[in-house]
DNA sequence: AGCACGCCGACT
DNA sequence: GTCGGCGTGCTC
């Protein structure tokens, strides 16, 4: 008997595995998937190990492997464990993000009757009726019992099951395999085929015949499925073992369009980038020479994509292969495109937008080794590249790389880094804006850092390097309030109304960038001012074109209403996004502009971001208004203005984070200027012009943010002084849910007290921000200190807790 | 997470 | 007395 430790699919504490026991001929091995039972159920569950001796007496044995190749790599399993320890999450979670896409799955259980003659008078009438139905079916999906009977068929469910009415069973879905082959079959003497038909019919196979006969007439060769479809296996192979047929497997060539890629020339590089590059050839594949981190602090067309595909190029050339992390594949087509000119057919894209078909296809084809470089969001860091040597994190700044929605509720960055720290792998982050804590662990040489301070010669050959100084836009900043006091009441500040007349009167194009926080639209009474609010949510409705009214946080559609639920006024009032206000407001102020909107609705309408984005840059219209910043890597020589219709939304947040987002946004705004031949001009607006966030952002100073933000952490003792984890509790009632959270709390004191160096402390509880989703109010409690997970390890969480270790932000 | 078990008020 | 609603604890 062989034993193995197996992290199975149900919530049981981190870094857990269950013993099971396997047979040999299963041939289990490490990082396999199997069945195995769990209580009354039959769930998924990943190999870590082989064990010699199990730890307990009761082990029951894995049921099946689903797929005969280990999916998970040891690299994978290495850093499943520490995902799971750091993030409070089970080690099947952390494996989750690792698996072929649309692989975890859970089992139905079927009921079947037993003996048909026992008494039945002993049982409740439902039970009575939901055996009865049992019977006549044969055999019946427990969920669809449930169903039907609702939640009242539980007790009678588990009394039929332990009085021995009926009994639980599973029947095991098909192994999926690698999607990426088809076999198809076909006559070997396909000359000889009508005597092997008469053959087959003398000695009585005449389904044999039939489907040898059926494969001669055919134009095209069947695949094996098609074949299954209308003969039995049996048959088929019977035919295979006359030697009658014979098997092709052929490679599924993926359906998306293999344009001819034109391969493009490396620019010439610039004594800063090349220094860089440099640097990370000595770091590939060495295992000695640490930090392997290492962060590019570049502003905006300093040449960072050049320096990364310079890194994938050496990274290749070394025998290795790439993972090349980008925040949102939508709104980089150009980063995919450069790399993809200068790798042509290495590249293998996977993202959730592509279908699930083509997802596999990639997965089984990263396995394979077939590709070069991996192109993608967060996710993207758990292919399963064999030979890994390089990561690069584009936009390291950026908010989509840490996952927030359920566990594990990871950060790429941190797992990257974990990664390079655990495997010689070397990890590349680079941004023009980094975030606080990366840059302050680069100082501290936790990695190594590199500056590129100046632009290069955008598209040009030359490359002439120009102090970034000098090509700046010039940025203004328009106070909001002096508005207000002067009598001006439109969303156009006044230097901002002028500028865009200027601009468009000389023929030139501009940008509006509305923060997404403030552009949602909203249903409003014009009697009594009531907002339409979701039922199961604290948020209010938003209205979109396509949709309909919707709930942000639930997703739930509202039919939309023509009459006020408060008042019964019918003057309802349906404020379009903001974008779509902007939109109107140029139209009084420059009626013959023609003005693009890119928000949710029109990138409906219009085919995409990338359509969006390109129509602008042909210059199909002159003004874009839009709650994107525009991509990078787009050239959009004719764009001379800039302006920010408020730069303080989000400003006043309860986040500690809520200053530098702000300036990273105005950062990646004003960075849109001045990148052509034409002077480029930015305009904010705000009612804060003196806040630290706004001023740091107009200057583009990195330096300004730093510090003062830097200051602020260390007075707050927020991040990078400190760990935080947020923990939020939800529940239905809210006395219950606000009691819980302060049991949990005084709990949570009682036992840091107890601590001899008592380094954490304890926020809330609070209310959290949305107070309610889903019908669940929730509330929240802030841990601040070091090793937080320490303690949390220390302590049982009630069910009901969520876990989020280094939150990106509290709210 | 699911599932069983056990306790308690409501109703035959 | 049973029925079923809900809190609690366990799963190799
Ligand atoms: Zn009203
Ligand atoms: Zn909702």
């Amino acid at each position: 008997m062989n034993y193995v430790e197996v992290a199975v699919d149900a919530p049981i504490g981190p870094n857990k595995t269950l013993t099971y026991s396997t047979s040999e001929k299963l041939r289990v091995v490490t990082g396999q998937m199997v069945w195995v039972p769990l209580g009354q159920r039959l769930v998924q569950g990943i190999v870590f190990s082989l064990v010699d001796e199990p730890k307990l007496r009761s082990i029951r044995s894995v049921v099946s492997v689903i797929d005969p190749a280990p999916l998970i790599s040891m690299r994978g399993l290495c850093l499943a464990r520490w995902m799971s320890r750091h993030y409070q999450c089970s080690l099947f979670e952390s494996i989750s993000v690792m698996l072929p896409p649309g692989f975890r799955s859970n089992i139905d259980a079927y009921l079947e009757p037993l003996v048909e003659n026992t008494p039945t008078s002993s049982l409740t009438k439902t039970a009575q009726a939901i055996l009865q139905y049992i019977r006549v079916q044969g055999s019946v999906k427990e969920k669809t019992i449930k169903k039907t009977w609702g939640y009242v068929a539980d007790n009678s469910v588990s009394r039929l099951i332990s009085e021995g009415f009926v009994r639980r069973n599973w029947t095991i879905p098909h192994t999926r395999s690698s999607p990426s082959y088809r076999v198809s079959i076909i006559p070997k003497f396909p000359d000889k085929g009508v005597k092997a038909v008469a053959y087959l019919s003398s000695i009585g196979a005449f389904k044999q015949a039939a489907l040898l006969k059926d494969l001669l007439l055919r134009p095209r060769d069947a695949t094996l499925e098609e074949a299954r479809r209308k003969y039995s296996t049996s048959v088929i192979d019977g035919l295979l073992g006359k030697d009658l047929l014979i098997q092709k497997w052929e490679r599924v060539v993926s359906t998306s369009k293999s344009a001819v890629i034109l391969p493009d020339q490396p620019l010439e590089l610039t004594s800063e980038q090349q220094s860089v590059v440099d640097h990370i050839r000595t770091k590939l594949g060495s295992y000695d020479k640490r930090p392997r981190t290492i962060l590019i602090h570049g502003i905006t067309g300093s040449g960072k994509t050049e320096v990364y595909l310079r890194a994938l190029d050496d990274c290749i050339r070394l025998g290795l292969r790439a993972i090349f992390l980008v925040p949102e594949i939508a709104l980089t087509p150009q980063t995919m495109e450069r790399i993809n000119m200068r790798f042509p057919n290495q590249v293998a894209l996977i993202h959730s937008g592509m279908s699930m078909k083509n997802q596999l296809d990639q997965w089984w084809g990263i396995r394979r080794g077939e590709f070069n470089v991996v192109v993608g969001p967060r996710s993207a860091l758990f292919s399963p590249m064999p030979k890994l040597g390089l990561v690069i994190i584009d936009e390291e700044h950026e908010w989509t790389y840490k996952e927030q929605e359920r566990q594990p509720r990871y950060h790429v960055r941190e797992v990257a880094v974990e990664l390079a720290r655990m495997v010689n792998i070397c990890v590349v982050m680079g941004s023009a804006t980094p975030d606080i804590v990366t840059y302050f662990e680069a100082l501290k040489g936790k990695h190594k850092l590199f500056n590129l301070p100046y632009r290069v010669g955008v598209r040009s050959n030359t490359n002439s390097t120009v102090p970034g100084i000098l090509s700046l836009p010039k940025v203004d900043i328009a106070d909001m309030r002096q508005e207000l006091m002067a009598g001006n009441r439109s969303i156009f500040s006044r230097a901002l109304s002028t500028g865009l007349k200027k601009c468009i009167s000389k023929g030139e194009q501009a940008i509006l960038f509305l923060n997404r926080r403030g552009s949602a639209s909203v249903v409003q009474c014009r009697d009594c001012g009531m907002v339409l609010r979701c039922k199961r949510c604290a948020v209010t409705l938003t209205y979109h074109k396509l949709r309909g009214l919707l709930c942000h946080q639930c997703n739930l559609g509202y039919k939309s209403v023509t009459v006020c639920p408060e008042c019964e006024s019918p003057r309802i009032k349906y404020l379009g996004q903001g974008t779509q206000k902007v939109e109107e407001e140029i139209k009084s102020l420059l009626p013959w502009v023609s003005v693009s909107r890119w928000d949710s609705d029109s990138v409906v309408e219009s085919g995409g971001h990338a359509a969006i984005m390109e129509s602008f840059a042909r210059g199909e219209s002159q003004i874009l208004v839009g709650t994107q910043v525009v991509s990078k890597g787009l050239h959009l020589p004719n764009v001379s203005l800039v302006g920010v219709i408020l730069a303080d939304i989000g400003l006043h947040l309860p986040d500690f984070r809520a200053g530098e987002r702000t300036f990273q946004l105005l950062c990646q705004v004003s960075g849109r200027a001045g990148r052509g031949d034409i002077p480029g001009n930015v305009i904010i607006q705000t009612y804060n012009p003196k806040n630290y966030a706004v001023l740091a952002g107009a200057n583009q100073d990195y330096r300004a943010i730093f510090e003062t933000e830097i200051e602020y952490r260390r007075q707050q003792g927020n991040p990078p002084f400190s760990g935080l984890v947020h923990l939020t509790y939800s529940h239905f009632n809210e006395d219950v849910c606000k009691e819980e959270a302060q049991n949990f709390n005084k709990e949570l004191r009682k036992l840091i007290e107890g601590d001899a160096n008592r380094r954490i402390s304890v926020i809330g509880p609070a209310p959290a921000h949305v107070y309610r989703i889903r019908g669940k109010y929730r509330w929240h409690i802030i841990l601040r200190g070091d090793d937080i997970v320490n303690l949390i390890e220390r302590m049982k969480i009630p069910r009901g807790w969520s876990i989020d270790v280094d939150p990106v932000s509290v709210l």
